[in-house]
DNA sequence: CGCATTTGACCAGCGC
DNA sequence: GCGCTGGTCAAATGCG
């Protein structure tokens, strides 16, 4: 992962000069490859979501988006993915259901779903997934009417309470491709191990029904060889707008942050994924 | 032993 | 108002 680290780092500061003052922020993707591993980012910030800046999704992405060097595209909310004000979505974590806590139910569910969250979407090649620097806990799964393959619903298990999640699904049209959607922001740094991952390697476990990805966070393999790949932005103008504002918003401590926290990053997030691409490969 | 995954059920938003 | 669908929880189970 070494020099994966380095490619990304080189990124991020290439980013920061570019990006330097305003306008030149756009600027800062411009030199970015149009193909990349990040196809799409979606962001939502309807209602309240407000309390995830820009930046906070956009560094959920971040990992992408670096490694790949890859324009993001920022949409408004079209499709049906939709998720609950992340800071809603926080902590605590307790519900309601069959022995939940009706009282917490509205604090902790965040089922606020349409409408109410940011949103970033990733499209990866599914024979690449990788994982991005965060390890990502598994915690549901379902069928998505109109899509013949599950999703797969993954929180942050860097840190309990972190409000930070993930859905990833095949793409129906291109069962090559993967959608990775992330929702809310990490509440902490990016870890410098992974920590709570004593049985993290579980992917591994996952045998040949695997579908061809890789074992080994399979999203991050993705992420750091990944070919390129078209971004879908519908629409661009707009989305170059969000994402200047996205760019502006990360302050230097944010990059350095990122260059710091990718440096000791280990380059397995979490297998979760694997395990959900075993799945969907059906 | 600790953590991740699996899976069924519950809850709430949304559309009709 | 009802039904559908998506999102989350939590118990059970398995693996390192």
């Amino acid at each position: 992962m070494g020099n994966d680290d380095w490619d990304l780092q080189a990124v991020v500061r290439s980013c920061r000069l570019g990006g330097q003052g305003g306008a030149a922020t756009r600027d800062t993707f411009s030199f970015i490859p149009p193909a990349a591993a990040v196809d799409t980012v979606e962001e939502t910030l309807i209602g309240d979501g407000v309390g995830l800046a820009g930046d906070g999704l956009f560094e959920l992405c971040r990992p992408f988006i670096c490694r790949s060097q890859q324009p993001i595209t920022l949409t408004p909310q079209r499709n049906p993915l939709r998720l609950s004000n992340p800071a809603a979505a926080a902590p605590a974590a307790v519900a309601g259901g069959r022995q939940r806590q009706p009282v917490s139910v509205q604090n902790t569910r965040t089922k606020k779903r349409k409408n109410q969250q940011k949103r970033v979407v990733c499209e990866v090649p599914a024979d690449g997934v990788s994982a991005d620097l965060w390890a990502w806990r598994k915690y549901g799964q379902k069928p998505i009417k109109g899509s013949p393959y599950p999703r797969g619903y993954y929180r942050c298990s860097s840190l309990k309470g972190c409000p930070a999640r993930k859905q990833v699904e095949r793409n129906p049209a291109d069962p090559g491709l993967l959608m990775i959607t992330y929702t809310a922001e990490h509440n902490h740094a990016v870890p410098t191990h992974r920590n709570s991952l004593a049985g993290s390697t579980r992917v591994q476990k996952l045998p040949s029904t695997n579908g061809g990805l890789s074992p080994n966070t399979p999203l991050e393999d993705e992420l750091l060889h990944s070919p390129n790949r078209p971004c879908k932005s519908e629409e661009e103008a707009e989305s170059e707008e969000l994402l200047v504002e996205d760019m502006e918003v990360l302050g230097e401590d944010d990059l350095l942050f990122l260059g710091g926290e990718i440096e000791g990053q280990p380059s397995g997030s979490t297998s979760s994924v694997s395990a959900f691409f075993d799945d969907i490969t059906l």
